[in-house]
DNA sequence: TAATCATTCAAGCAAATGATTGATTGATAG
DNA sequence: CTATCAATCAATCATTTGCTTGAATGATTA
């Protein structure tokens, strides 16, 4: 019942690769190590492991050949692998923040509509920035806003928006910004402040396209 | 007990896609998806699953992204989705590659010793290929020669070269090459060859390098 | 409208996977 | 040599996954 078809064998090596890195843990574990060798019980605590539940993800994880080992006294440092694993962690990356962008598409177009508010680019954004005179608004939700933003913008989720309007000084333009050029969550902000008598545009491409233009992020 | 943590989420996305990747099944029914939209039922005939089966995966796929269906009349057609799918499945296979060449040189490397026999490059066996004189022996298994082989090479596996001698043509310098710069098959059989009396070199860098080359194929 | 065909759905079962616990190994320090 | 500490192993259990079977759906054709 073996099947020696060496096409058949070819994917059912290329499916345990992808296999081991279809657990988030095993993920994390691998970011973890990609910033420098670290011992087990450390990697464990970063993860909110137990040991135990760590030590077998990592030895899944050497199984594939994604980290390698050393001793060092009576602990075992795990390093990264010398193939090229940044290669398919990107790819994967770059896959899932494609379909992130179909999924938003799909909710925000028809909201969307085209262009029912002004949009601003991201150079005229950097220029506005500098001569000052606007209000950088992120509506994302307060973690990912944690997790890094733009520079000097604002925090307000899209759903607290109309109670915390205050919050935003009146006479200067509003820039509002969410996830992505496809993000529902800054057009209905930029609705709702229009309504409220405020002059505003979008940042239509949004905070990753920004980060990945190598732009200053705040933490 | 749910994690709100986005950097938590953004590993949870990225393991499902990955793990949609991991299953050998999966992988097939994508490669024939890749050739040109199918219906589900060639794809379950191509694949040799059931009809059911088939679908369940099919759905796994489409649920990830990696396929999309339309119907044209009572059948479903299947297609490749649009995203950077091409990138991923590359960067697998290439680490794959990578991976399957650090175990042979793991099994190889003792019994390997350094250079028993003298090993030709590449470029000098393009140049004996033109000028003639030279038998090409490809000791992989058929079906890895049936896979793709170097052009005029013959293909006698490793296992069967001794009682397969008189195939070989006297007088002439044997080249055998096999997986990769580590692979022992042709170091084993440059070694029989040698002592049956035959003049021998060894391809170092074997058939997997020479494809990535750019070089010709047979199929 | 009924009959047929391709696909999907739903239930059930066997196998694989992930997490926990407690025992074991390997290495240092007293 | 013994005690201690980090890591791994081994056994167990709950959950998930993959596959099969038979019924339900959707679209065509008679």
């Amino acid at each position: 019942m073996t099947k020696a078809d060496p096409h058949t064998l070819l994917f059912t090596d290329l499916a345990e690769i992808a296999r081991t890195l279809g657990h988030a843990h095993r993920l994390m574990l691998l970011e973890h190590i990609a910033q420098g060798e670290r011992p087990v019980e450390r990697l464990a605590e970063l993860t909110d492991l137990t040991v135990a539940n760590t030590s077998q993800h990592l030895q899944h994880l050497r199984r594939a050949g994604f980290v390698e080992t050393r001793r060092d006294g009576k602990r075992v440092l795990y390093r990264l692998g010398n193939g090229p694993i940044e290669a398919v962690l990107t790819s994967l990356r770059g896959y899932a923040e494609h379909m992130r962008a179909e999924i938003r598409q799909l909710i925000a177009d028809p909201i969307n509509a085209d262009g029912r508010h002004d949009s601003i680019s991201r150079d005229e954004l950097l220029e506005r920035l500098l001569t000052g005179g606007i209000t950088l608004l992120d509506v994302r939700s307060t973690e990912e806003y944690a997790f890094g933003h733009l520079p000097g913008a604002l925090n307000i989720p899209a759903d607290e928006l109309e109670r915390r309007l205050s919050e935003l000084p009146r006479g200067r333009e509003v820039v509002a910004y969410c996830r992505g050029p496809y993000c529902v969550l800054s057009t209905t902000a930029a609705a709702l402040l229009e309504a409220k008598g405020f002059r505003v545009r979008r940042l239509a491409a949004g905070f990753p396209d920004w980060k990945a233009a190598g732009l200053t992020v705040e933490a």
